[in-house]
RNA sequence: GGUCGGUUGGCCGAGUGGCUAGGCAGCGGUCUGCAAAACCGUGUACGGCGGUUCGAAUCCGCCACUGACCUCCA
């Protein structure tokens, strides 16, 4: 483990390099999703930032322990003390059990990763599995004196805790300037402050997901479920700790606090946050009604795709950016992205019919280098994939007799392509005919393309001509080789 | 209103005080009966105005625009 792997920590402002807390191992935890929608290209983007992160950890040797939750109780719908929460409020909607709901976008989001090829969690827990230990780290708070009750509900005390520790200094904002934006809108009579979040609210009458607590029957605040997971499957200490931007306040902040007072310590060592997905500019959020689900790029439909994009497209996009930018979604950037991937992977096929010299004319040495010095500063993806694509023209040039390589080289070079693309990208192959072409298809095309093969021979171009225009205008894609031709049928 | 970001060539998107990012598109070429596909070559862009510097797109200041979060409103 020679990396010095440098990262973002959004707590200081700068890149660190990452020391792991227990050399050769890596604890994280990442903010899953809210389970109660179909997942959308918003969702990707952390997952495939952190899969990125995990899969490049796994790649230098480090064991992780990857945490990703799913939420499935106690995200209000507005931050009021009568909300009701998102997921009873769906299921009121759609007549299910909220545990159906959940069940329903959990299936789907789990779908939806895989087709991603983002790699399962070391552990995925749910929040509504680990009840008893967030009523526990709410004793815990109450104890240390930075909560209080109040008919029935628990609030973090953040005036009172701001005054011991520091709060807000993940997100930059100052508890002074927090204090006078938010104190006189304070309608909640409940809370002794508009900045006081719910640790356990007591559930209404008609709320349907509730547990009994020795406050009331309820459920748990929504920052509260990250606290205690994190820490019952990490430590009270642990490395690093991702999810959104848009997560850092308040939901980190509350994190950090809740932390501070139930464990006297800070979580937390390393904060990382990925950028959001803009639509025109503007954030893509489920509570903007401009988000598009991953279902709809995978079939095209939806009015502002001009068709469908593969799995592999959107992977591929999102990592030709950094993870700390924004990505502005646009057909065209899409369609760059897979004309892009399909060059990278055929040139990734023709790595072992690369003919062999005595002696290299081309330095694999330095582009592996690059690579890996790309992944170490701050896993900038879309760095190491331009230096794949020098490989790519490398590949190109052997190809055509322009450069030569060894046989040692070669070796070293299809090494470096299977790890970078296949191991830390995670992209893969794509089937080429979607949905299996039946046998008689394919010979029924072949039987044509063989026809016009005939009349190209006797010159009849009129002939082959009509064969492969009608053919192209039925979606074939017709290649023309040396001694016959190749096809395939696009979508 | 507060906090923190962003502004790069036709599009997407990296990055650095002086040296080619990369992808896509476009253009030119190779190949081909013609195409398609593939491959090769090609682009001196960094919001505006000042300042620092031998030299700034990269540092500083101001301005403009824009985004996220919080707040507000609905």
């Amino acid at each position: 483990m020679e990396h010095k792997i440098q990262l973002y920590n959004t707590l200081t402002r700068s890149k660190e390099v990452f020391e792991p807390l227990v050399p050769g191992k890596v604890g994280l935890y990442v903010c899953g999703p809210t389970v109660y929608g179909p997942a959308h290209l918003g969702h990707a983007r952390p997952a495939i930032t952190f899969d990125l992160l995990f899969r490049y950890f796994q790649h230098i040797g480090y064991k992780v322990r990857y945490v990703r939750n799913i939420t499935d109780v106690g995200h209000l719908v507005a931050d009021a003390d009568d909300g009701e929460d998102k997921i009873a409020q769906k299921a009121r909607l759609e007549e299910l059990e909220p545990m159906e709901v959940v069940q329903i976008y959990t299936n789907e989001f789990h779908k939806a990763m895989e087709m991603l090829n983002v790699l399962p969690p070391s552990i995925e827990p749910r929040a509504s599995g680990h009840i008893i230990e967030q009523i526990e780290e709410v004793r815990k708070i109450l104890a240390a004196g930075y909560a209080y009750e109040s008919q029935g509900s628990v609030y973090f005390d953040v005036e009172k805790f701001a005054k011991d520790h520091s709060y807000g200094k993940l997100s930059g904002r100052k508890i002074e300037d927090l204090i006078s934006n938010t104190r006189d809108l304070d309608g909640q009579h409940e809370k002794r402050s508009g900045l006081d979040f719910a640790l356990w609210k007591k559930a209404q009458p008609e709320h349907i997901m509730r547990w009994p607590s020795p406050w009331s029957d309820g459920f748990p605040g929504w920052h509260l479920e990250c606290t205690a997971m994190s820490t019952k499957y990490l430590g009270e200490v642990f490395d690093i700790h991702g999810g959104g931007m848009d997560l850092t306040f308040p939901h980190h902040e509350a994190e950090i606090a809740q932390a501070r007072a139930a464990h006297g310590k800070d979580a937390v060592r390393y904060w990382m946050h990925n950028n959001m997905i803009t639509l025109n500019g503007q954030k893509m959020g489920k509570s903007l009604g401009n988000a598009i689900s991953l279902s709809q790029f995978l079939s095209g439909d939806h009015p502002l795709l001009e068709q469908a994009y593969s799995a592999m497209t959107i992977r591929f996009f999102m990592l030709q950016s950094h993870y700390r930018s924004t990505l502005d979604f646009s057909n065209e950037a899409l369609q760059a992205a897979e004309k892009g991937l399909e060059r990278l992977m055929k040139a990734v096929e023709k790595i072992d019919s690369l003919p062999v010299s005595a002696s290299s004319t081309v330095n694999v040495a330095e582009l592996r280098a690059n690579c890996y010095a790309a992944m170490d500063d701050d896993l900038n993806s879309p760095i190491a994939i331009a230096h794949l694509f020098e490989g790519v023209r490398m590949i190109n040039a052997i190809t055509d007799g322009k450069e030569q390589i060894s046989a040692s080289d070669k070796e070293e070079l299809k090494q470096l392509f299977c790890t970078f693309v296949f191991d830390i990208l995670g992209l893969k192959a794509e089937q080429a005919a979607p949905g299996g072409q039946s046998e008689t298809l394919k010979e029924v095309v072949d039987l044509l393309l063989k026809l016009r093969l005939e009349a190209k021979q006797n010159k009849d171009w009129g002939t082959s001509d009509r064969i492969r225009n009608e053919l192209t205008a039925l979606g074939f894609e017709i290649k023309d080789t040396k001694d016959g031709f190749t096809w395939e049928l696009k979508k």
